[in-house]
RNA sequence: CGGGGUGUAGCGCAGUUUGGCUAGCGCGCUACGUUCGGGACGUAGAGGCCGGCAGUUCAAAUCUGCCCACCCCGACCA
């Protein structure tokens, strides 16, 4: 390609409304543009991009055997309502009526079609197992846009569906996935961790997310250098504590009501009552399944709904508000606590434990009660570990320090079991005559924040620095002189070349000046640099740069081609 | 959905507090000329419903009200 006729919209400053590096580089880079908030149209550059990440991405799931198939975005309601996710979803799912009347989603994923395809063509264990994939736009409406493309209401996934007949299939098909999606990132450039994730809105028993750890991510890992466990900030199980360092050695003082006027938070109680959030008693009121639950945690601490919902096994799980606070503890919100509450199912956080002359709410309003201790003051019947791990925490395998890192999600595998396959009644026949549900698992790339991750991964203050395997063009040749006849030759003569070999080149032959070119050629971020100048080509020399180290050799024009191929390889 | 912020030329911004006549700056864009190894220079230009609607006023980018869009923090999130 030639730069005078390519669309390649560069900018010298960043977008007012971009904060991440590499929605900032995209923008300036050419790459995208914004249409609305969480939509971005893909240019040219941005394109080739995605196409060769695409690329990747198909190569290594034919390989694993899964076969492409394309499924419609759009989608009747009815199959939504048949799993129970059209309420699940809420907000999220993108609905309308269709000129009939009829109601239909914009599929933001598709457990539902592709259960609803294999219930009416798999019908025999003969016809397993089996992984089908696509690579499709989904939408979500999401509350919160943010990032570029990292988290958009529009974006492209790649998501792969497994059918097998037994559990030991499944584990067969989504190690395999699993496999596969180490070796898409890998090629992708991309240093990703698996962790063990929540299993959020698609359910399942087991699943695991490929993070990059980046500052723009949003999601939070738990990382131990010890002993390499590492987990989603959701998963991470706390160390327990053992209930005699709990309790131990303290001059136990008596249990006291005190004041505290229009003092209804951790904070404030903290700073009226000066004592540290570490030593008071978090009390929240849940619903879970209709029923109201307290929930203690210790006052520095958040509440893990995820693991409460587990502990709890409940289906449906929320904050309580303020009426339903008075109806359980008979106090405001910001008043609640333990001590004297009765007809609720208490579930306390281990960490509570530690807890001695706590303080914590007195179900009454502007009330709090000082020198609480569990056990005495309240009863400690039931235990869990119900909050998030921080970063004081030790790591739950080794008791090293643990560590809290960001990371962007790029890709999420899960064993979803008979979730889907139930509720949609999608059944084949067994070897043993027997009907049974298929069990399924579901794999999913962020097709589109692949490019996005890579970006965030490597950058400098010049622009992005692609790895090859997706980078929009391999090789970029400067032709710093346009009225230089030997610069001019020598510029076409190695653009044929590296034509010829199929190294997709894009030849800047506009007629502005060099820093410009330079300035382009690193923003866009191509791996290697071809630079021809008036005066080194009197000498029979040009010079190729490595855009990622920024070393440069100088080496006669005969031999570009010869260094080109050799270090793409 | 809660809290905070922004909206003026294609992009980045000043001007708004204290209303005033023709709305500015830098980059980019067009033409001509000079330049040509790290975002060159000169000359001459084009480009604005000052986010929208309604109000106050002799007069509104500037004051008031409502609305819309976008960004950040949080809630949420395969």
């Amino acid at each position: 390609m030639r730069y005078s006729e390519a669309f390649i919209p560069t900018l010298k400053e960043n977008p007012a409304d971009a904060e991440a590096i590499s929605h900032k580089l995209m923008v300036r880079a050419g790459l995208i543009r914004k249409l609305t908030a969480g939509a971005y149209s893909y240019l040219p550059l941005g394109l080739k991009v995605l196409k060769n990440v695409e690329k990747i991405v198909r190569d290594e799931m034919d390989k694993a055997g899964a076969q492409e198939i394309l499924m419609p975005a759009l989608q009747s309601a009815d199959l939504w309502h048949e799993t129970g996710r059209y309420d699940v979803l809420g907000d999220e799912l993108v609905k309308f009526k269709d000129r009939t009347g009829r109601e239909m989603v914009i599929g933001p994923t598709h457990e539902e079609v592709v259960t609803d395809i294999a219930r009416n063509e798999l019908h025999s264990y003969k016809d397993l197992p089996k992984t089908v994939y696509q690579i499709q736009t989904k939408l979500r409406d999401e509350p919160r846009p943010r990032f570029g493309i990292v988290r958009s209401k529009e974006f492209i996934m790649k998501d792969a569906y497994s059918f097998d007949k037994d559990e030991k299939g499944l584990d067969k098909s989504y190690k395999k996935m699993f496999d596969t999606y180490h070796a898409i990132f890998r090629r992708c450039g991309l240093d990703t961790i698996a962790v063990e994730a929540d299993t959020g809105f698609m359910g399942g028993s087991e699943s695991a997310e490929f993070m990059l750890l980046s500052e723009s991510g949003e999601d939070i890992v738990a990382m131990c250098d010890g002993c390499g466990y590492k987990s989603s900030l959701a998963m991470a199980g706390c160390l327990l504590l053992k209930k005699q360092e709990a309790t131990s050695n303290k001059q136990l003082a008596t249990i006291k009501e005190v004041d505290t006027p229009g003092v209804t938070t951790i904070e404030k109680v903290s700073e009226l009552l000066k004592c540290k959030p570490q030593n008071m008693i978090k009390t929240l009121i849940y619903i879970a399944d209709k029923k109201p639950i307290a929930v203690l945690v210790r006052g520095d601490h958040d509440v893990n709904e995820a693991k409460l919902q587990s502990c709890l096994k409940a289906k449906e799980l929320f904050l309580a508000d303020d009426n339903a606070i008075q109806k359980a503890t008979g106090g405001p919100l910001g008043f609640s606590g333990p001590c004297g509450l009765k007809g609720v199912r208490f579930v306390i956080d281990h960490a509570v434990l530690g807890i001695t002359n706590g303080v914590t709410g007195a179900n009454k309003k502007d009330k709090h009660f000082v020198n609480v201790v569990p056990g005495r003051d309240f009863e400690v019947k039931e235990t869990a570990d119900v909050r998030y791990i921080t970063d004081e925490d030790t790591c739950p395998k080794c008791k090293k320090k643990i560590s809290l890192k960001r990371a962007m999600e790029v890709g999420h595998v899960f064993k979803l079991g008979t979730k889907y396959s139930d509720s949609m009644k999608a059944k084949f026949l067994d070897s043993d005559g027997k009907e049974k549900s298929f069990i399924m698992g579901c794999y999913g790339i962020g097709v589109n924040r692949i490019i996005a991750a890579a970006i965030e991964q490597s950058n400098d203050k010049d622009g992005i620095i692609w790895p090859i395997s997706i980078a929009p063009y391999k090789v970029i040749i400067l032709s710093l002189n346009k009225e230089d006849k030997d610069v001019a030759k020598a510029s076409e003569k190695i653009y044929e070349d590296l034509c010829k070999e199929g190294i997709e080149t894009l030849l800047d032959d506009r007629d502005i000046s060099p820093g410009m070119k330079f300035k382009d050629a690193d923003l866009i971020g191509i791996p290697l640099q071809v630079i021809i100048g008036p005066k080194k080509i009197k000498d029979s020399k040009l010079e190729l740069k490595i855009r990622a180290t920024n070393k440069n050799e100088d080496l006669p024009p005969q031999k570009a081609l010869s260094a080109v191929k050799k270090y793409l390889t």
